[in-house]
DNA sequence: GTGTATATCTCGGGG
DNA sequence: CCCCGAGGTATACAC
């Protein structure tokens, strides 16, 4: 990784056009030859980027970031005032924890949570659009599509909506409802989803966790 | 802003837990008071990162950043290769061109670019799921609903479809037709769109912005 | 490769 | 403050 600290002006080409005024900033050229531009805050965002692959072209006062899909990135150097280079290694990558995988996990293994009697047919149904999280059966034997999220938004109610829409086809599936659980449903998702009959639940992720440990302590 | 390049293990904990294995990798930490750990690949997104504002409590071991909604990133220094500081000054900012405001701005003062006879209501128009970018009617008077984006794909439709959903509630509206402009529209999105009534336009943003261009050099 | 869903999304605007 | 929509979103995964 190299790391430049340089008085300059930037030019994006490319998805749209964009310009940084002459400024002291961080460039950062990393092992597969991506290219980023970062000011003094902002711990996510560069200012500027290009993903590898890339080619750079680089002279004592301008560089030239090229890349195949034909963006081009070109940085004019007034003054660099520091040039450093490190090698990293490759990284072992991130471990993460508590994502939408795990509550369907939880919910997949107390689907009484989602509606009284509820009982679990198959996690991941496929349909010809996609997998339903949850294909559950009610008390009455009513099958029941759930579409599981972390934040309940709008774009999950579309996403269940296109499911049921599907299953519907399904003689063995007929009068299919639909359940749309998360930890929080937006108002909006509300809206949307009580005018399309579509059940929403909002589930409490550390309860679930919870009553999984008391589990895994009584065996 | 302060480079330092150290091999180090870190946890975060906060809207997920995660965790980096120990590695050698570049720690930032910016004048806002931001910190993010990148990797020497991926142009965009660090391995983990704190935004502003945080404390920073640092011992030879061990950096412990926290930030007030309870979120904790703790870095395990095994060694550090490099550290290094410098001033950068505030940055100006970038300059943008191409985006979907723009492109909404030029259709409102140009909407029969959307039909023949158009005239634009309002931009903006609420519904109780977000606001549609244009409201026009036709020469009939026919209320139309507008959404524009940039490049024209099937959730862009989708929006389009809810909002339509909800105007068609209002008698004031009744009967109102939706136009999707994008400078591109999507194979996929043009099945979607045509299947369910929705005209679609490409609009040519350069010839828009000649168009206004012309009309400054008119006046 | 395109299409789809996710993200500690980030970021900005409006109520 | 929350809510919502846009992003040069990036990134992972299925087809």
């Amino acid at each position: 990784m190299r790391l430049v600290i340089a008085r300059c002006s930037v030019d994006y080409d490319g998805r749209l056009e964009a310009h940084l005024p002459m400024a002291v900033r961080l460039i950062m050229v990393k092992a597969d030859g991506c290219v980023a531009i970062h000011a003094d805050g902002g711990a996510y965002k560069p200012l500027n980027w290009m993903n590898a692959p890339n080619t750079l072209i680089e002279s004592e006062t301008e560089w030239v970031v090229r890349s195949p899909k034909g963006e081009t990135l070109t940085i004019k150097l007034d003054e660099v005032l520091a040039d450093s280079a490190h090698d990293l290694g490759t990284d072992p990558g991130l471990q993460k924890d508590g994502v939408e995988a795990h509550l369907q996990e939880l919910l997949a293994a107390n689907p009484h949570k989602l509606g009284a009697g509820f009982r679990l047919v198959r996690r991941e149904f496929p349909t010809d659009i996609g997998p339903v999280d949850l294909l559950c059966r009610d008390r009455d034997g009513q099958a029941i599509a759930v579409e599981i999220k972390r934040r309940g938004e709008i774009d999950g109610v579309e996403q269940l909506s296109r499911y049921l829409e599907r299953l519907e086809l399904d003689p063995a599936l007929r009068g299919v409802r639909g359940v749309f659980a998360a930890q929080v449903v937006k108002p909006q998702a509300r809206v949307l989803a009580d005018a399309r009959g579509i059940a929403w639940v909002e589930v409490d992720y550390d309860e679930l966790r919870g009553i999984e440990s008391n589990d895994l302590r009584l065996f």
